[in-house]
DNA sequence: CTTGTCTATGCAACGAGTTGCATAGGAGGA
DNA sequence: TCCTCCTATGCAACTCGTTGCATAGACAAG
């Protein structure tokens, strides 16, 4: 399970709360791991416990106190030795394909509007993704000399824009078929 | 969750037993949904005390008795109507970006086996997935007239297909960012 | 003749992930 | 003033998924 070492490099990029994380987890991290702050309360408890992350009380104004997690030495150690021992491809699943598959013991062409609903929710994350590659690292308040963990960072979002336009793609293509089922019907 | 569904799908298109479903589950839907034979078994009897299918005992020569399974009326009905429900775009899990960021904090260079391994694995898989499109679909021996069913599950093949694809081109991509962090390590 | 693989089914325990709910102060709008 | 949203943390119950193990006959290789 990785949910920890997500939680590690999250940490080591920067310091921060669980809430904070959450959000993280709704943004950045999240395009390629998700979490929920339930989840991720859960977590952060036990890697204190065992002595892989420290926390800090931070007393703050006008909003609820908040504990700031930083990762510790022996973190530090699992997340290296996690990062040097191999792991097998991610298993995918993909709710979308079965009802494609599924949708020729039904009515196909029911199907189109769902699948042009998720064409619009990858449609609106690729725009997301390219926004902030724009703003993080192509545009012209992109810091110019990038160090490793910018240029890792920067290859794993340029993974998310080629998912999406491949999905994109994908489901066009999908759409097309819908549409050309539909005179035999 | 899905694995219900993706089981009544497989049913419909031929029923099978379980073990027969577990073997479905590591080819073709496993392209796009994953599930192990003990998963498969316990959901089967969930859905056979729900009169979502239909058992039948087989008995047979030389192997063990086997219980096929088809689906119920009540089945159909259910497929049908989640299959009518929006779901929401899948929540993708990478571990390998994970580690890819997380390689920041460590050696990168030591994330390239790793990588070049993956990249393997996901060319293994687009062979695997060209060889089946050409025995099903575009080659000599593949039906000249395609039923809705088939058209689908094309459409879905080539998804498989576009996403290997993509995957390789990402990972040639990481290797390229990999190797140019070296000179300044 | 033993070892290993294939078909075929399953239990038990555990770990991961989801859903619902709860608390609580401050900010802002109707 | 009340209602809602935002920050911030957390428990409890449940379902889903994984791992390890067990059984058992048939067949093939060494």
């Amino acid at each position: 399970m990785a949910l920890e070492h997500a939680i590690l490099v999250s940490l080591l990029e920067k310091p921060g709360s669980g809430y904070e994380l959450a959000r993280r987890f709704e943004r950045s991290i999240g395009y390629f791991w998700t979490a929920t702050h339930q989840q991720i309360y859960r977590v952060l408890k036990r890697m204190e416990g065992d002595g892989w992350i420290d926390v800090r009380e931070v007393p703050q104004q006008g909003r609820p106190d908040k504990k700031e997690y930083s990762v510790a030495a022996l973190g530090r150690t699992v997340l290296s030795r996690w990062l040097h021992e191999p792991i097998e491809p991610e298993s995918v699943r993909h709710d979308l394909a079965v009802k494609i598959r599924g949708a020729a013991f039904d009515d196909p062409v029911a199907l189109i509007g769902e699948v042009e609903r998720h064409q619009r929710a990858h449609a609106d994350r690729l725009t997301h993704y390219l926004a902030g590659q724009l703003r993080d690292f192509t545009g012209p308040d992109a810091p110019t000399a990038q160090d490793a963990g910018q240029e890792l960072q920067h290859a794993v979002l340029r993974g998310g824009i080629a998912y999406e336009r491949m999905m994109l793609a994908w489901l066009d293509d999908v759409l097309a078929t819908l549409h050309g089922l539909r005179p035999e019907h």
